[in-house]
Parts: C-alpha cells; sequence; structure tokens
DNA sequence: CCTTGCGATGAATCCATAT
DNA sequence: GATATGGATTCATCGCAAG
C-alpha cells in the first residue's frame, strides 16, 4: 500500500513515528491568524475567518484554530521538532503559511534543528483587491532541509513561484490547495520516497504523492476530512490501475 | 522643484526632515544578508556577495553592507522610527526586503509603530536555478500604515504579485528595481504627494514618482550614485515637458 | 515586421583550497 | 580551527543581430 493516513492529533500520531521514515514534510498547518485581534484569531472557528460572510458553499470547519501567537510558534515548534526526528539526513521540509505567521514559521522551523533554506511564493490569481491596500494574492512556502541539501540524492530544479487558483469546482475543503501546485512540490522528495503531511485535510498533498510516483504517510484529526482523504486517495490508486491496465474489452 | 536628492547618511538626513511631511515611505535598504558566516555576511562588498562570480558588468559597489544581524534589526527600527515621524497619518511603507531578512524587516516596521498590513511579492523570472532546491526567484515588499488605512485618502486597487526582470539594458546599479514595478508602487502615495526613499541609488523610485505625478524626497550617501539619480530624474522632466509641449519646428 | 538563434546573466549557493 | 578566496554549477529569460 503505496499511503497510509493516521487519524488522531498531529502530535501524538508523529511521536510514534519511527526515526528517519520519512523523506519530506510537506504541509499546511493551520494558520491561527486571520483577525486583528486576540479574540477574533482565537475565539472564532476557521469558517468564520477564512470564508467570507456571504459565501454559499456549506464546507465542512476544521480544527486547530484557537492557539494565540506565543503557543502557536510553540506548537509549531513541537511539531516540526518531531518531523525533523522522523525525517532523513538531507530530508526536505516545505510549510505553507500566510503573511502573517511567516516569521513566526520561519523561527518555529529553525528552533525544531532545520536548516532554513528559504520562501517560495504560491500566487492566487483570484482574490479580492482592497481599496487603498495592496492585495494579499500570495501565500508561502517555507522550506528548509536537515543539515546539509544532497544534490546527488535529489536532482530536481524547482521553481519559486506556483500560480493557480484555489480548486472551485470540486472543492471539499476550505483551505484545499491545488494538486496541481502539490504535484511539483512533491518532487523535492526522491522518486519513491515518502511524503509526510500531519494536516493531510482532504488530502491533496496525497494525491499528488502518489500520481508523482511518491509514497505517503497522512494524519488527520477530523474523520469527516479523513473519510475524504481516504476516498480521493484509493480513486487514484484504482484510476492508476486503470490507466497502467488501459480498458478492459 | 517636484523632487529633492539630500547627499548623506540616512539616519542623519532623516533626522532633519519635518514632521509629517511625506506621504510615503517606499525603499530598497541595503540587505545585509548573503553569505553563511558572519564574516561572509559583514566582510565582504556588496558586488562580492551579490553578483556572479562569471558576471562581465563592472558596475559600482554600494555602501552598509556590513552590518551582523542585531545590530542591522536595530538599525533598520531606528530608520523606521524617523521615517514613521516624519510621514503623515494614514501614509504607507513599503520596504523591499530578501527571504532572508523577511522576518527581521517584519518585526522592525512594527518596531518602530508601523501597523503591518501585509507582504507582496516581486517575482524575477530570471534567476538561477539550483539542484534540489526552490529557486529564490522573489523579492519581497513587507508593508504597512501610520495608524488606520484611510480608503478616502488612497482609492487605488493595488496587486500583491509584481512580475519584472531587472532592468539589462542600461542598468547602472547592482540590484537596481525595475521603474515598471516602482510606478505600479508609487501610486500607494495620493496624487501630488510626496515619495520618501532614504536609500535613492540610482533613482528608480524617483523616477517612478514623477512619471506617476509624485513629488519625491531621496537621500543617497555613494555621490556616484546620487549623481547618476538626479541625472535620471532631470531627464524625467525634461522628457515630461517634452512630451506636453511637443517637439519644436 | 516577424522569427530564429546566440550569448550573457542572476541581492545564489557550496565546496575545495589557501591563509 | 576559523576565516577568506576562487571556481563551478545551471537554465529561463532577455537583448541583439541576422535572416
Amino acid at each position: 500500500m503505496p499511503y497510509t493516513l493516521h487519524r488522531g492529533d498531529a502530535l501524538s500520531v508523529l511521536s510514534e513515528l519511527p526515526d528517519a521514515s520519512v523523506d519530506a514534510l510537506i504541509t499546511d498547518p493551520p494558520y491561527n491568524s486571520g483577525g486583528r485581534t486576540s479574540s477574533e484569531r482565537t475565539g472564532r472557528t476557521a469558517k468564520a475567518k477564512y470564508t467570507a460572510a456571504d459565501a454559499e458553499h456549506q464546507l465542512a470547519n476544521f480544527p486547530g484554530e484557537n492557539r494565540d501567537q506565543r503557543s502557536y510558534g510553540y506548537w509549531l515548534s513541537l511539531l516540526l521538532t518531531e518531523s525533523y526526528r522522523a525525517t532523513v539526513e538531507s530530508g526536505t521540509a516545505l510549510i505553507f503559511t500566510d503573511w502573517r505567521q511567516l516569521p513566526t514559521t520561519t523561527d518555529a522551523l529553525q528552533a525544531a534543528g532545520w536548516t532554513w533554506r528559504g520562501i517560495a511564493s504560491w500566487h492566487k490569481p483570484v482574490s479580492r483587491p482592497q481599496k487603498g491596500r495592496l492585495k494579499q494574492s500570495c501565500e508561502y512556502i517555507v522550506w528548509g532541509t536537515k543539515g546539509p541539501v544532497d544534490a546527488n540524492r535529489n536532482t530536481v530544479y524547482l521553481p519559486g513561484l506556483y500560480q493557480a487558483s484555489q480548486p472551485r469546482k470540486g472543492r471539499v475543503h476550505i483551505t484545499q490547495k491545488p494538486v496541481e501546485v502539490m504535484q511539483e512540490l512533491v518532487k523535492i522528495c526522491p522518486e519513491a520516497g515518502t511524503v509526510l503531511d500531519p494536516f493531510a485535510g482532504s488530502g491533496s498533498t496525497g494525491v499528488a504523492a502518489l500520481r508523482e510516483g511518491r509514497q505517503f504517510v497522512g494524519i488527520e484529526l477530523s474523520d469527516h476530512y479523513a473519510d475524504i482523504a481516504e476516498q480521493r486517495m484509493a480513486d487514484e490508486l484504482t484510476q492508476d490501475d486503470f490507466d497502467l491496465a488501459g480498458p478492459q474489452e
């Protein structure tokens, strides 16, 4: 089976993963931002913060959006420390973040022992303009490695800017990432290596990993989203088998 | 005269500017990054750090690249504090930075009293790819305001991503910014308002401000670059007059 | 005027060697 | 042992000249 999906809290499950068992950590943790005051950030649900009041979709809420600034940094450090342990030498971490949490994320990454290597941008062409302001049309991918970069182990050349709109049709998660972007990013993991995503959500990272011939280990707390992720990954494999065998006559 | 160029150290000259005399701070300070060890960062010239070993151009060096990490943050805070004082209420700051100094820049901005509002990206299509890595193809624009955003004062909608290559033809500064990008950015300053750039360099911000009908106050330490900036801005005005009057017959 | 081809370049990063 | 210097890497893009 090229993928495993654990159900439970990210930190608890991570602590049970064996040392040096994955090649790349690629994840999109809850941002705990989206609000000017502490109470706006911590007292509201993800859905209230990240979806417009007039949005008509009925996407499910997700947990883990109630930390204040300090505890967010602390919690993220713990998480990245456990992930570091589970990653092989010269393995890579790619962490999605928004502008507000970017400095905290680079701090937490380094606090956890990773060598910070840079920032890439994900540009979302469809985003709301605001009068008298610069549009917040990018999210950011903070990346680093466990020790030195091994150019023999990983021979791809990846871009520093990814452009794609959030999925609209068939979207099942509020902050779902486009699979085409994730497919590019999983190439940072050596072929047939293992990608870890402790916040699997609706499973886009897993789908992308499978499509690119990587193994996948995911963790998801919410049963609602874990069910969706399992289904999407299973469909992906069936589709692959179909492609390989061709239609039966 | 729609522009003024002071020659001297940014901090010293800033301290002599009157309170609330400019509408927007738009600048590209020296980054003091580039290098893994302290001595690599502080002991080498800008040219040694930021130009490829095989480059054939002979652009002049620029000063101010010898601060270590802590003093960079301290110095930038002082600078942004003085700029804050010189800026009107609801005025805007746009500060260029690279990935390494981005967290320090957001800290310094806030330490100086500005309200941090976001990050925009400048994507440079021409940048060196590297094996096993994500390309560093973006620089970042950290932006904030002095107090609340006043949407009546400033009615433009600005993008969050700017794509343009560094000037190639006629480039005079190692880190010269494309005028078309700066022309977009100066629109954050109300029409006929004043843009301040304490690191004027070869004067691209000034040229952009003049083209967009904004006043400009610049500061530049190096006489070499101050001469170039004066010339470029003077040419810009002559060109404008020419455009307005049409060719003489 | 448009197309093709060639050459130069990058706010980079790292390793090997010298001091 | 820490720091300084030199050289190799790599490709999308852009300027320019030729066709």
